[in-house]
DNA sequence: AATCAGATCCG
DNA sequence: CGGATC
DNA sequence: GATT
């Protein structure tokens, strides 16, 4: 979910400054053969056809993202103050039980050398490499589909340009060294739809030239037309729900079979306990297909609930005893957190509400509630989600949040437990006085949104507003309001000065609302086709030093950077730009959930999803209005038909069907374990198949459970980081090793990289390049390690997740956890050390974000050329049978500054 | 119906 | 090689 | 899931 957050903001500039920068490093060799992988053929169909021994997901993942719904924004004030539910006695215990199993680095114990044999085979190169290497289980077969429809599609391509992405880019001015970035943005409206004219962000803009291709590319409107009218009334729900959902999508897991580590030992026997509460799809841990489609009646949990209750109005009633009906007066809305069927266990609580005399509401209805239960595993997210809420601060007073526990919790006589022993939430909590007087409680965040939502008149800052109070305000009506409306926040802006920065900052980041704010123009996104966008000429004073400074060159550029860096006091500017908060914010966060579902699979085709969503959210974000018509939704720029229908039922209905239906169990299991450095689908999935169900029990090592070094402390500081930061804060983190850094080699080349550079309000890492002018002769190789170590005596670096296998190579990738001061929390470091020759390159790849840089990956090999963080490769060959493997690396076209790329891919 | 970025590091 | 991350 |  962070991840969406992230993105608002950090279009706010991409111009941000770069700081300085320092280090050393090391030179490496041998990376340049590998060009080639062989990635298995991706299982291309899903038929059946399985291949019992081992299931190769192919895949190339997107990179995870920082999930864990809702625990971002969270507070991150200081102390240790609440923060989502289980992370934080995870963590807690965590400590406590780490360091006395603390085993440190586990031996290798396999073969030490399997790596390097790997690497040399790999350096080798060779065609062969295809038969040796992989032979066992081999999908050669889908190699020649793919490799002969590839080949045929390759030789045509090269001569359309079209754009994917057309641009969205940004790109950068700086020279190598430069540090502004501005952004090309073409912008995407298509018809008319809507001239941005404000954005802040871009500082200068650089035009693309448009093909012409581009223009026609996009025919579209009429076409869209035509498609988009079919829909655009789908049903929605009201009393009942009914509403077609496409069940399809989303498939299934992994499956995959437990791998050998697994079976160990306690796998067998636990197991099988384990998969009784389970649902079924787990169950089938040996193989895939069983489990998939065994489909017998599946009921929405809402279905079920409105069943039993049915069932339950037949029944004669008298002549139960009143006290086994304990529930009796209660109208409970009970949350299983199963989206899609209705689990056993959901169901077996559904039947024990109903059966205690309790009425169950099938959806959530503030006015008729008088109680939420939520099962164990329910998170915060999970259940906002189902209620379509937005914050727990949200759910009338007097509507207790409960875990299921207190169903089943009675005294002696009868009586039920006090309901601040069975909060669902820490942050929502009533305390029932001896007089039975009811206080609630929230957390610090709830609390804010409290205090806004019900003073909206703040005159500091405004905010959000935005969608609120669901309950009270009928969705459709706002969005209809939504279109013609200015933002409240107009106001907000500003923080005027510059100058206070962190505290003000600090503040504002913290503030959950905030969130809603960020937003940011941007960026654009345009892949399309079309498009094209004027400059937005903003220039300002800033903007022209920026372009100036491009112009300087290698190693001019450096040091004239380093002044430039100062005189740009504004750093400030840029993240503001955000001025408009996104009328489509909730359809964005609707949409985020979704593409959370699909990022748990981990399949292929889920992956492309997750990659669509990317988009069409970028899209969305940008876009100024409230969308009123599926029509429209279709004209921006990632959105697609479904999706596009998807957006109206969030603006008509105000929630999604169809992640009631696939947000399962697993999903929010899997969810909460992908938020651990190291996790991935695969390894979260192996684990829920196992039995796991929550932090604790990895900590533990329950269910035969083993950690590699980095998820142990990924789990141990989960919170720390799956935390963001603000942007001052990685400044100062910044500020201290910088100077360590030149103190080792002075001509060091350091800068901070990432979201920071793109001038984001909250950064979820530290990014920072090292590379050094090679004039003299000499390269920085060995000063990361120089680095590290001093960091690591400091104290600023405190734990190590990756660190480079080969310090003498002159590109070097460093992961590692550090923080401010002992007060802090950890943050996420990265350092990456590249040959200044591809610093150009490098600073473009580092600076991203993620979807441009596939954009313009793409972009690059459409025009026959290759980019990556080295270098734009030209004639680049690729060996048609397999797939993508470059017998040809070609020449450098450019790789000594952003802006010599950005010219040859236009 | 084929594509969807390209690379490092771990085990 | 496959998984996870950048 | 969107685009070619
Ligand atoms: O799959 C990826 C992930 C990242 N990057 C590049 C772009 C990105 O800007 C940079 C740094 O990665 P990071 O994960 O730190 O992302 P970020 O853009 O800095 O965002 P965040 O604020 O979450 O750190 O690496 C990629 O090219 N591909
Ligand atoms: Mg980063």
């Amino acid at each position: 979910m962070s991840s969406l957050d992230q993105f608002f903001s950090e279009q706010a500039d991409r111009m941000s400054i770069p700081d300085e920068d320092i280090d050393s490093y090391v030179s490496r060799i041998t990376s340049v053969m590998r060009t080639r992988k062989p990635l298995y053929s991706s299982a291309l169909s899903q038929d059946g056809s399985d291949q019992s021994s081992s299931a190769p997901p192919p895949q190339e993942s997107p990179r995870k993202r920082r999930r864990i719904a809702d625990s971002d924004c969270q507070v991150q004030v200081s102390g240790p103050s609440t923060s989502s539910n289980s992370s934080e006695s995870v963590q807690k215990a965590d400590a406590s039980a780490v360091p006395a199993a603390s085993v440190k680095r586990k031996t290798p114990e396999h073969n030490p050398d399997s790596r390097t044999n790997k690497r040399l085979k790999a350096d080798h190169t060779e065609a062969s490499h295809d038969g040796t290497v992989h032979a066992p289980t081999g999908p050669v077969k889908d190699n020649a589909k793919q490799s002969r429809a590839q080949r045929s599609k390759k030789v045509s391509l090269p001569s359309l340009p079209q754009t994917e992405l057309g641009l969205e880019i940004k790109h950068a001015a700086g020279s190598g060294d430069g540090n502004t970035r501005s952004t090309v943005r073409v912008s995407s409206d298509v018809a008319g739809a809507v001239t941005k004219s404000t954005d802040v962000d871009a500082k200068m803009v650089l035009q693309h030239a448009p093909d012409g291709s581009l223009d026609t590319s996009r025919p579209p409107i009429t076409e869209h037309s035509r498609k988009g009218q079919s829909q655009n009334i789908k049903l929605i729900k009201t009393g009942n729900s009914v509403t077609r959902v496409d069940t399809s999508n989303v498939t299934t897991p992994f499956n995959s079979a437990i791998p050998s580590s697994s079976k160990i030992g306690a796998i067998g026997p636990v197991n099988e306990e384990s998969t009784k509460k389970a649902n079924p799809r787990t169950q089938a841990t040996t193989k895939k297909s069983s489990s998939k489609k065994k489909s017998k009646e599946k009921l929405l949990p809402e279905q079920y609930a409105e069943k039993i209750m049915l069932a339950m109005a037949e029944k004669d009633l008298s002549k139960r005893k009143p006290e086994t009906m304990y529930l009796k007066d209660m109208r409970i809305f009970f949350w299983g957190g199963d989206y899609s069927k209705a689990s056993e266990s959901t169901m077996r609580k559904m039947d024990i509400l109903v059966d205690r005399g309790a009425t169950l509401l099938p959806t959530f209805q503030p006015d008729q509630a008088t109680h939420i239960v939520c099962d164990h595993i329910v998170t915060k997210g999970s259940l906002l989600a189902a209620i379509n809420l937005k914050s727990l601060a949200d759910i009338p007073d007097h509507i207790p949040t409960l875990k299921w526990d207190w169903i089943r919790t009675r005294d002696g006589k009868g009586r039920m437990a006090r309901l601040h022993d069975h909060a669902a939430f820490p942050d929502r909590i009533h305390f029932e006085s001896p007089d039975g007087v009811l206080d609630l409680r929230l957390g610090p965040r709830e609390k804010k949104r409290k205090a806004f939502l019900e003073a909206p008149s703040k005159s500091e800052d405004n905010t959000e507003h935005s969608k609120i109070s669901e309950f009270t305000e009928d969705k459709v009506a706002r969005s209809r309001i939504g279109s013609s409306l200015i933002r409240p926040s107009d106001v907000v802006i500003g923080k005027p000065g510059p100058s206070a920065t962190k505290e003000s900052k600090s503040t504002s980041e913290e503030d959950p609302l905030a969130c809603f704010y960020e937003q940011a123009r941007a960026e654009l996104a345009a892949e399309g086709p079309r498009n094209v966008s004027e400059y937005d000429s903003d220039t300002d004073g800033e903007g022209v030093q920026g372009s100036s400074s491009m112009v300087a060159t290698k190693h001019g550029g450096h040091e004239a950077v380093q002044k430039r860096k100062f005189m740009y006091a504004c750093d400030r500017k840029g993240e503001q730009p955000s001025n408009e908060i996104c009328p489509n914010q909730d359809v964005i966060d609707m949409l985020e959930k979704l593409k959370q579902i699909h990022d748990t699979k981990g399949t292929a085709d889920d992956k492309w999803r997750v990659l669509s969503y990317n988009k069409a959210v970028r899209g969305l974000r940008t876009y100024p209005k409230r969308i009123g018509s599926v029509k429209e939704a279709m004209q921006i720029n990632g959105v697609g038909e479904k999706t596009a229908q998807k957006i109206m039922e969030i603006i008509n209905t105000g929630a999604l069907q169809r992640i009631r239906y696939e947000n399962t169990e697993d999903v929010a299991v899997v969810t909460l374990f992908q938020g651990i450095y190291g996790v991935g689908p695969s390894v979260a999935h192996k684990w829920y198949a196992n039995g796991c169900r929550t932090l604790d029990d990895l900590k533990n090592g329950k269910f035969g459970i083993k950690l590699s070094t980095a998820q142990r402390i990924g789990l141990k500081f989960y919170d720390d980081i799956n935390t963001r930061m603000p942007r001052a804060e990685a400044k100062e983190i910044f500020d201290l090793i910088k100077p360590i850094a030149l103190e080792i080699d002075p001509k060091l080349f350091v800068e901070i990289m990432g979201s920071y550079r793109r001038g984001k309000a909250d950064c979820g890492d530290i990014d920072i390049m090292i590379t050094r002018p090679t004039d003299d002769g000499k390269t920085h190789v060995g000063v990361l390690k120089k680095l590290l170590g001093r960091c690591h005596e400091r104290g600023i670096i405190t734990e190590d997740l990756n660190i480079p296998e080969n310090w003498s190579d002159l590109e070097n990738m460093y992961r590692g956890l550090c923080r401010r001061d002992e007060n802090s929390r950890r943050r996420r470091i990265d350092f990456l050390t590249v040959p200044y020759v591809h610093r150009g390159a490098a600073l473009l790849y580092y600076t991203g974000d993620d979807i441009f840089n596939r954009s313009m990956r793409m972009k690059a090999n459409r025009m026959g050329y290759s980019l990556n963080q080295k270098g734009l490769f030209a004639n680049v060959i690729r060996n048609p049978s397999d797939r993508r493997e470059k017998l040809d690396d070609g020449t450098i076209i450019a790789s000594a500054t952003e802006e010599e790329i950005f010219k040859k891919l236009g």
